[in-house]
DNA sequence: TATGAATGAGAATTCATTCAT
DNA sequence: CATGAATGAATTCTCATTCAT
């Protein structure tokens, strides 16, 4: 799983194909015009096609991974820690939106289950990173006791998915980071707990 | 728009092709099999596969649009329209997997704009008929008012889609209907009014 | 030979889809289009595309012959025939392009020894009519006599062709007359006897 | 612009294709039976079939121009230049009649502005050569003085082309240099300046 | 006369992959 | 490590023509 010089520099023209063309443009071709060998050249880094794409998912897996390590432990409000989550989401796609494109290619990997696997991984990575924080949030009385936190994770993706699909169905045309906000915000109204007095544990000053 | 008697069976058979191998198993050659004409034959009855899948796309906006029809007007609580809403949905979904597998393929329509159009318009259709409902619900007192009624239906659909998404991703190995219900039951209880008493409008005998 | 009415809106429209966009353009499809029949109506009255072609070919040789006939019995000056000729032949492709592209897709009928003969026989047509007003004006003495009169036809032909050619290589986008006029002036010096004093039998004023 | 020896098989095979059945057996098909490899093969030499006959109408301008060349700075009377030079390019076709069919082929590159404006530039070298050597020949006072230079050279080109276009539709049947000579003989006689008595300034023994 | 449906042949191009050098 | 060449399977689409109704 420790990419080459070569490899990395695979995977980012993959990365830059996709943002320019879409999932449609990465192809063997497209990728060695872009990193200046030969077609048949790619062959010695990669096995396949399907390796690529799987390199791909393991870099934004990793990236991702990192974005809620960065988050998870920090020492505030668990509504804060889901906005953080949330906008890192977000911004890690507005930066990369190739990220976002490969992550909504579902379809594509139809055929291919380690990439099925991939990218359920994922999936369950970030669902379940939501659900520890709002377990949290629900200990201290900061979120709604009534419902299951993974229940409440499921919601968020959800909603942030959605984000991102109709950020790309447009052509990433709107702020996909702004409107983020606007979600999060909805959501807290929804799930923080209606009897809670006990505010801002953390920040208070 | 109407169909011709063989338009509809190519509608069907691309319907079919899709649920056994996804949007790739849609060829041109692999429907006129299907129909068991010769390839050029197709080319009477639709002058480009971009047409068969905008065609197919209509099919299935029109189904959407009915099943939204069947349920908007009832005069029932907004939870129940809500829930059979989500069901109808899902059974749609369920009874026929292609029409899930359409939807979600975005990202694959990329060059054609027609066709990314459709499934806009698919998305704003059902989004605002939740939102009509949605706002209903909280002039009767039913809903919760802190929340703008599209944000709410916005969520809901996420909801609905990821679970879509991960039904297609596992293979359709869950039962989509059955996991709805748990979704619906948790979002209710997210945006029911908590300070309604005034139960119950509807169906009580 | 005789053309129904049918067959010549065919021919007709034969001759507008040309001038749109080429000898590629002529296909029944588009034909059928054109007239505002299906396809296979086409076949009622004619048996093939070669036919059409043929019936159009035959339709372009009546047209130059008539345009012939209006100029070979005048009692002019052998020039200003040859002028009128080159003239009239020159409108007649200015006003219908479409008479030019037919007329200068030869390669095309390769394969078709009927559309080649009739190619070839207009050609011939041209070539002697042009012969025998400059046979005339020998005998005249008004055109020298040093070269064979059917070699000074040969070479207004292919003069009056190349002109022709180069308008359709640029689009039609020069005045094919006004060349023309130009060309025939040329050629009017270099075929003209040198030691003829007797000018002006005709419209001498 | 510089071929590879696969790219020369090519444009080899193309020549033939076309000598033994015009323009239209001129597909990526029988040219990878022509070469015996398979379709896909060729693309890796040519990018496209444009491409091909780009590079085969280089090809042709290249042999052409050196023709040109090979005769403009000899050191003999004009006329035996021309008549040189219009021997050569005919012997150019009858050597190899594909190339007549390639020049004679315009309307079928309708399409393709690129293979136009090539025939077009072929066809302008052609005229300026001739053009420059008649006004040599008119500063001599060998070639008359009353017609403008180019329009000699635009009937000369004319006349060729013409009897190449006509070799082309008799099927390659007569003798194409054989009828050059007696072209070349009548536009001697017309266009050599008739009060010259200073002859032969070149070849005097 | 016209329609609707289908045919069969062919055309250009794309793509992932393999292999000898 | 990289190149050049080739493969084979697919893909969308076009076109002239035929035939039953």
């Amino acid at each position: 799983m420790d990419l080459s010089k070569r490899q990395s520099e695979i995977i980012n023209a993959a990365i830059k194909l996709i943002g320019e063309g879409g999932i449609q443009a990465l192809t063997i071709k497209n990728l060695s015009i872009e990193i200046g060998v030969v077609e048949s050249a790619l062959y010695r880094h990669f096995k396949s096609k399907t390796d690529v794409l799987s390199a791909l998912l393991d870099y934004i897996e990793s990236i991702m991974d990192s974005n809620f390590n960065g988050v998870k432990d920090l020492k505030i409000d668990p509504f804060e820690k889901i906005e953080k989550l949330i906008d890192s989401q977000l911004k890690f796609f507005a930066d990369t939106p190739s990220y976002a494109v490969v992550i909504l290619s579902d379809g594509l990997y139809k055929n291919d289950k380690i990439l099925y696997d991939k990218l359920f991984d994922i999936m369950k990575v970030s669902r379940s990173t939501f659900a520890t924080i709002i377990e949290e949030g629900q200990k201290e009385g900061a979120i709604r006791n009534d419902v299951a936190s993974d229940q409440i994770a499921f919601i968020i993706l959800g909603s942030i998915r959605l984000n991102v699909n109709q950020w790309g169905l447009s052509g990433f045309s709107f702020d996909l980071q702004k409107k983020g906000k606007v979600i999060f915000h909805t959501l807290k109204t929804l799930i923080k707990n209606p009897s809670n007095n006990s505010q801002n544990l953390y920040n208070k000053k």
